[in-house]
DNA sequence: AATTTCAGTGAACGCCGTTAACTATCGCAA
DNA sequence: TTGCGATAGTTAACGGCGTTCACTGAAATT
C-alpha cells in the first residue's frame, strides 16, 4: 500500500477540508451551526458535493466526533509521555490536561461527552466494540491505575462488595481490557466519574451559581482522588462497609 | 389578586398547551424536534401565533427548561419529605430520585444539565441571582448536609485547606445560601459534582463501553458517599492533607 | 480511443424561524 | 349601546436548512 493514487490524495483532502470546516462551524456557534451548505459554501463548491464524501451530516458529524476523541486521546497520552513513569503523576497530568483541554474547547466536549440526540448519536450506537473511541479513549486512564495497583494495592471498598456489585456488569470493560482485578475497574470507573463530573459541571456552567472559578476545586478534588489511590488498606475494610 | 380574568386564563391555557407539545417534541425527537410550526400545528394553529406567547423558540426552550428545574426540585422535595427526618436517608432517597429521574427522562435531563449552545444558553446567562432555578434546584441537597454538620461534623479535608483553596470563590453560593461552613460548601460541591457526573455519565450512555447496567454502581457510590458523610473526623487530617 | 468512474452542479421538495401586514374578536369605557 | 384599543389569530413572504434527482464534464481505466 505505497502510492495513493492522485484521486485517493485529492478525496483524502476534500475530506479533511469538510471536516475543518465542519469544526470550525461547531467552534464558533455550536453543534448546531454545522450545516453542509456552510460548509460548502466555505469551500467554494455547492451542499449536494458534500455527499460525495458523507452519506449524511448527521455521518460527518460522527466522523468528527470521532476524530475528537482520538484528538483528546492523544494529547492524554502524550501527557503521560511527558509525566514520567510514576502512575500518580501521569493520572494527575492527564486529568489536568483533560479539564485544560475541554475548557479550552466547550463546544468539542459538548460533542463527545454530551447529551446524545436523535440525529446525532452514531457513536453510541456501535458502542460495544472494543475499537470505539470510547473504549480507547477509557484504556489511557486504565493503564496507569492498573500499574499502581500491581505495584501496591491501595483502598478500596471490600473486594467481595466490588465482586457482588459489578462482577457481572463489567463484560464490556473485560472485552475490551482484558481480566482486570475488580479493583481496578471500580477504582477507575468511580475516579473517571467524578473527573468527568468535575469538568462537565464546568463546561456546562453548573458550577456558576456555586463557584466563580472551578480550577481550585478541580484541583482540591484531584488530591482527594490521588490520595485515594495512594491510600494502604487498613486492614480489609475501608470507609463504608455494610455488606 | 383573585380572580384572573378570562382574557388571563386562557392566555395561561395556551402557553401552558404550548409548553406541553413542547415537551412532547422534545421527549419523542430530542431538542433539536422542538419546532414552532411542529407546535403550532399540533394546536390546530399557524406558527407565528405562538409569538404572541414567546418572543422566540429560544426563550420557549427556555421557559420549558425551567420548568424542568421545577419539576424535578419538586419531586426530590416531596422524595426528601418522604424520607423522615433523618438526613442521610433524606440524601438518599433525594439522589435514589434524581436517578430515577433522569433515567427516565434522558431528553428533560439533557436539557437543563447538559451542554447548552448558542440558541440555548438563556439560562446560563442571568445565572448569578439566587432565584435562578440552578440555585434553587442546589439548596434541596444543602439542607440536609448542614443539617448533618450541625449535628455532628464529618470528615472533610481540613478546614484551612479548604478556606485557601475555595475560601474566595464560594460568594455565588453565599448570595443564595448565607454563610455556609467551608466543609459544608466542599461537601456540597463534592457530593453534588459525583452525583451529577454518575448520573450523567449514565445517561450520555459514557458507561455503555465499560459497564451493562449502571444502577449497581450507582447504588455503590451512594454507599461510599454517604459513608464519608458518617464518618467522624479521626482528630483533624483525613485523606489527603499536604496543606 | 472508448468507456467507465467519479466530483460537482442546478433545480426542486419540504422542512424550519421569523417578520410584516392584516383581520376579527374580546373587553372595557364613554 | 356604541365605539375603540388591546389582543389573538391569519396569510404571505424571506432566507436558511438537509436531501434527492437528473445532469455535465473531467479523470482514470481498458
Amino acid at each position: 500500500m505505497a502510492a495513493p493514487t492522485r484521486r485517493e490524495r485529492l478525496r483524502k483532502a476534500a475530506v479533511a477540508e469538510i471536516k475543518d470546516g465542519a469544526r470550525r462551524l461547531l467552534v464558533t456557534g455550536g453543534v448546531d451551526a454545522i450545516s453542509l451548505r456552510a460548509i460548502a459554501r466555505d469551500m467554494g463548491m455547492t451542499a449536494p458535493a458534500i455527499y460525495r464524501y458523507f452519506p449524511s451530516l448527521e455521518a460527518l458529524v460522527a466522523a468528527l466526533a470521532g476524530d475528537l476523541y482520538d484528538e483528546l486521546r492523544l494529547l492524554l497520552e502524550t501527557a503521560r509521555d511527558d509525566a514520567g513513569a510514576e502512575p500518580v503523576d501521569q493520572l494527575l497530568t492527564m486529568s489536568r490536561a483533560f479539564r485544560a483541554w475541554s475548557v479550552a474547547h466547550p463546544a468539542e466536549f459538548g460533542l463527545i461527552f454530551g447529551a446524545p440526540t436523535p440525529g446525532r448519536n452514531a457513536l453510541v450506537d456501535g458502542c460495544v466494540d472494543p475499537g470505539h473511541p470510547g473504549s480507547r479513549f477509557g484504556a489511557v486512564f486504565i493503564q496507569p491505575i492498573l500499574d499502581l495497583w500491581r505495584r501496591s494495592p491501595f483502598r478500596t471498598p471490600p473486594p467481595e462488595l466490588l465482586r457482588q456489585r459489578l462482577g457481572g456488569r463489567l463484560e464490556p470493560l473485560r472485552l475490551s481490557h482484558g481480566e482486570l482485578p475488580v479493583e481496578v475497574a471500580y477504582a477507575f470507573l468511580s475516579g473517571w466519574t467524578r473527573l468527568y463530573g468535575l469538568v462537565a459541571m464546568e463546561v456546562f456552567h453548573q458550577f456558576d451559581w456555586a463557584v466563580t472559578e472551578a480550577e481550585e476545586l478541580f484541583e482540591l478534588e484531584l488530591e482527594m482522588l490521588t490520595a485515594q489511590l495512594l491510600a494502604d488498606p487498613p486492614n480489609q475494610a475501608p470507609l463504608g462497609a455494610k455488606g
